[in-house]
DNA sequence: TCCTTTTATACTCGTTTTGAGTATATCAGG
DNA sequence: CCTGATATACTCAAAACGAGTATAAAAGGA
């Protein structure tokens, strides 16, 4: 008998970030993450992957890791069996883009308006916010347990907005029948929809990488060589979706010794010139930064 | 042409702790971790590994996650074709263990004898080390990198021990051929070894789960229903291989508002009696509790 | 030329969070 | 009624963090 036999597929999320929009890679005009079968040629997943992005887009990928492996049962196809999907998060320097192919970046909050609070609150939030609370209330028993869930991943109630929460408040979304992709969602409350459950995977993506860039130097894989502190700035809001505190995103910067002038400065910007920076790979390649967060006894 | 066929294989690290003991669930005499095909009438992979775990072993899983994907070339078979391994990482809470099955529970710190630091740093890391450094040596072009990677990795020369680096360290390990797995090995430098690559899966069961206990109330998962803080404490130093400072994890413990009294009292230790407690899982289901480390500014 | 706008960069200050240590309470058992 | 063992409660200084202010150096128009 021959069980767990299988289609594998890869599914990339590939992230760059122009100026101050941050951007994905999409097929079919925006209406898919790019993904292709696994190939029995490729030495191991992350190659294969690396390979048929270097082919298909022109773009080399810096960082590379595995998000997660799907094989739900939606995924079955009556032909070819089932399919499991191994997805993964790339970061992409954007200006490397050359002329072939023409990928199509698009900006992630085209998908997520709700999810960019960098002009304040978006108004969209206040119809998903009241979608919500009814979709709470439909069901008397569950109320509160539900209403709890939406306060805190929405940041409703005198809750904070969490910006880690991309994928839960998708999640929810999708539950309650907000968003297109569901079924039954009668009344979708925004956001572009993308094919089967691209738009889930994408969301998935941004939660991994809105939490790691707090505590590992990935940024430096989105920024060109050399660049001001406000770009790295820009870059990083642009990500997180929230406006800094610039002196302290400034002192948090240089106490972790991570960047270094380069000497020479830039006039682009209208005021005062600003000093260029690099990033000091070659030192710290390992270097992990995290501290710990154990109350630790010496010994 | 068809494309990406597959065996979809799932290995599972199921953890628990027993008083002070870190624990894994292995088979074959604590040689393999439990492992099975991913049957084609399972909901979802999640789905599928819950419930042959559960038939397998008689214990139910409390936190399930999945931790990576692999599939490499050498874990292609001749007969069956290519394998993808999905593993995951379970939390057990012991005291459920039935009679039947009776899986092989070993201490972790059989399989990593170097990543237990509670009793002050391990001897044979000093055996390691040495073997490292010479083998940074070995290469003179690349010494000076290698070391650095060593010392960082170890915590050498001055630099700190990260009790995360589990899996660093052991594909450092392998890279310079200390253990027996790796193919050329001619003297492991220690750690009970284990079939094919499933010590590596067990190094990232065992990354992930150090790293996750400092932001994700996870702990409790391996907690019997009531228990005092000092067995608390126990547990996380038996996770994390360092003792922690008493005074300090209790504050920071109950500022987390996560636990709660039971109002009685346990005589077991010998001293004067402790205050019971439980987790308050219904009340904060959700709660990240993850703060933000970015620099916000109010708007 | 000089004033305004714009951006860069440098400090200050009070609050909170950490790391580390000390003191007191309450039991079991000889 | 000591002694040993553990539980629990404070204290205190250093470091990190959130928020705000001040000064420097350019561009561009009145």
């Amino acid at each position: 008998m021959i069980t767990g036999l299988a289609h594998a597929e890869l599914i990339a999320v590939l992230a760059a970030v122009t100026g101050d929009a941050p951007r994905v890679m999409t097929v079919q005009g925006g209406f898919a993450l790019p993904s292709g079968p696994f190939e029995l040629g490729h030495r191991s997943l992350q190659a294969g992957l690396r390979e048929w992005v270097g082919d298909q887009t022109g773009h080399p990928i810096g960082y590379l890791e595995q998000l997660y492996t799907f094989a739900d049962r939606d995924r079955t196809d009556e032909a070819t069996g089932r399919t499991i999907s191994i997805s993964y998060l790339g970061l992409v320097r954007e200006q490397a883009a050359p002329g072939a192919g023409r990928p199509g970046w698009h900006g992630w909050y085209d998908y997520f308006p709700w999810e960019d609070h960098r002009q304040g609150r978006p108004k969209i939030l206040d119809g998903i916010a009241a979608r919500l609370t009814e979709w709470a209330g439909a069901e008397p028993k569950r109320r509160d347990l539900r209403q709890r869930r939406v306060d805190f991943t929405f940041g409703l109630s005198g809750a904070a907005w969490n910006e880690d929460l991309v994928l839960q408040r998708y999640e929810l979304m999708y539950e309650a029948g907000l968003v297109a992709e569901a079924g039954g969602a009668a009344h979708p409350a925004g956001g572009r929809p993308m094919f089967a459950d691209h738009r889930r995977i994408l969301a998935t993506g941004i939660a991994r990488l809105r939490a790691k860039i707090k505590y590992r130097p990935v940024v430096f894989e989105l920024m060109p060589e050399n660049f001001t502190l406000l770009q790295l700035q820009r870059s990083v809001e642009a990500l997180a979706g929230l406006t800094l505190h610039k002196p302290n995103f400034r002192r948090l910067i240089d106490q972790q010794e991570l960047i270094e002038e380069t000497g020479e400065t830039t006039s682009g910007t209208g005021g005062r010139p600003a000093k260029l920076f690099r990033y000091r790979h070659a030192v710290l390649e390992e270097r992990a930064m995290s501290g710990t967060k154990l109350p630790l006894s010496r010994n």
